[in-house]
DNA sequence: TTGACTTATATGTCTAGACATATAATCGTA
DNA sequence: TACGATTATATGTCTAGACATATAAGTCAA
């Protein structure tokens, strides 16, 4: 379903179909944005109603687009995340969970990339990077620590923003739109440093989980999550075989 | 996209692509079968061939169904899991990989079910379960342990399959078609028994991952998955804010 | 038997209409 | 002003056609 792929495909609706979704993933067109009217698509492309229609039912049938009666068709916020994304939102996850949530920002840092920053987002050209680290709690019990770099080339607003309040994972979530992301799960026991973050106990097993954010193929964020694997799980609901 | 809930919308397409859910789902047309072509719909509903090929258009979108030119629609496998769940066939996520992947029946009970397994596998009323434990191995070094209850009430065959030759997960695969299932996922540090299974150390990190497989409200499997959390990274990629 | 060519056919896309329906906007009334 | 009825309009569904295109299947020659 990439861009892509459909390209060169060069069928009028998916024509139609790639070049709203384009200005949608480039953020021109951000969430709440009223998209043209079908007569309107229909007058720019020439076409029948029908073939402006097939391409905005799939946006629709996608989540990038809402349409609505009398009303015209909107973009979509991108709330349609995967169960095993949704840990993303920390913020979200605890309180969907009807525990009080609780941040802290330990550490924030603005520099040059380093060869090892580089190595985390994936980028080759220098660049300069935020390094924050953070914890959350779930009724006053650390829940998470959080250790993030974001690419300032790709969100230059991440450089002003107030990390100190809102932890920057929800900041991302309202200020960077439609991105994709690359899970690595894996297990930890914790060391000195994690076992004090965390509170528990030095060699208690630790859940892992690093996720690496882009949009059209730029890095946005790395982002290293801690969890004590013996009080937390992680669920996720999947339809296959 | 439930059943249920375009049920009550009788529109004609929704009728027909839930009348072919239905079945495909129940297993009724499994995967390979070729379902009725375009004009044979259109003369069974009575209706244009726009309105079917919407609704065949919409299963195959979601891949419930592939569409050939010239040889007609045909139910598709559920090969389209997610990357989280595609672990769930290790061997075929071990050869993917390209190592040799190797199998090891630790054990097999028949048995009715305990109160023990009645809990792991939600389910109230008394049954017969198999209970099987096994390991995999990726290049003769142990990957995962494997700790199994099928309920013999949903899946009468397994009773008699073979599992010491034929991973479980795999035999379930192509003989239980169409399944939901939600994962846990945690980490815990080696026991013994475990420590020994795998061929690590004692303390040692393990990542957890816990799945319950069912079918319409009928339970299939539960099973437990323990890797070694310091070799083994389990990568999810996810499209999402 | 094998390979190249032809043909039949199911799907893929598209049109120019039609009526249905939900609802935002407007208008009228209390 | 507030509320209820009316209207306008964008989407939702559907039709009865059309031509395009990939390809399974059949045909024929080497």
């Amino acid at each position: 379903m990439s861009l892509v792929a459909d390209a060169d495909k060069p069928t009028l609706y998916k024509r139609i179909r790639a070049d709203i979704e384009k200005r949608i993933l480039t953020g021109e067109w951000p969430p709440g944005h009223r998209i043209p009217f079908e007569h309107e698509l229909v007058a720019r492309y020439g076409c029948s109603r029908m073939t402006v229609n097939k391409a905005l039912s799939e946006l629709a049938q996608a989540d990038l687009i809402e349409r609505r009666r009398r009303a015209g068709s909107f973009v979509r916020r991108p709330q349609h995340q995967s169960a095993v994304l949704k840990i993303a939102d920390i913020r979200a996850e605890i309180t969907a969970l009807g525990r009080s949530y609780g941040y802290e920002l330990i550490g924030r840092k603005l520099r040059a990339a380093t060869a090892a920053d580089r190595d985390r987002l994936g980028v080759k050209k220098a660049s300069k990077v935020v390094a924050i680290t953070c914890r959350h709690s779930a009724d006053k019990v650390p829940f998470a620590v959080e250790d993030r770099l974001i690419d300032l080339s790709s969100v230059p607003n991440a450089a002003t923003a107030d990390f100190s309040r809102e932890p920057p994972g929800s900041w991302l979530l309202h200020h960077v739109p439609w991105t994709e992301a690359e899970h690595t799960i894996s297990a930890i026991v914790a060391d000195d440093r994690t076992a004090e973050a965390l509170d528990i106990a030095v060699g208690a097993p630790c859940l892992v989980i690093e996720r690496y954010t882009w949009r059209s193929a730029r890095t946005i964020t790395a982002v290293r999550l801690l969890y004590p694997g013996d009080s937390h799980r992680l669920v996720a609901r999947f339809k296959g075989g």
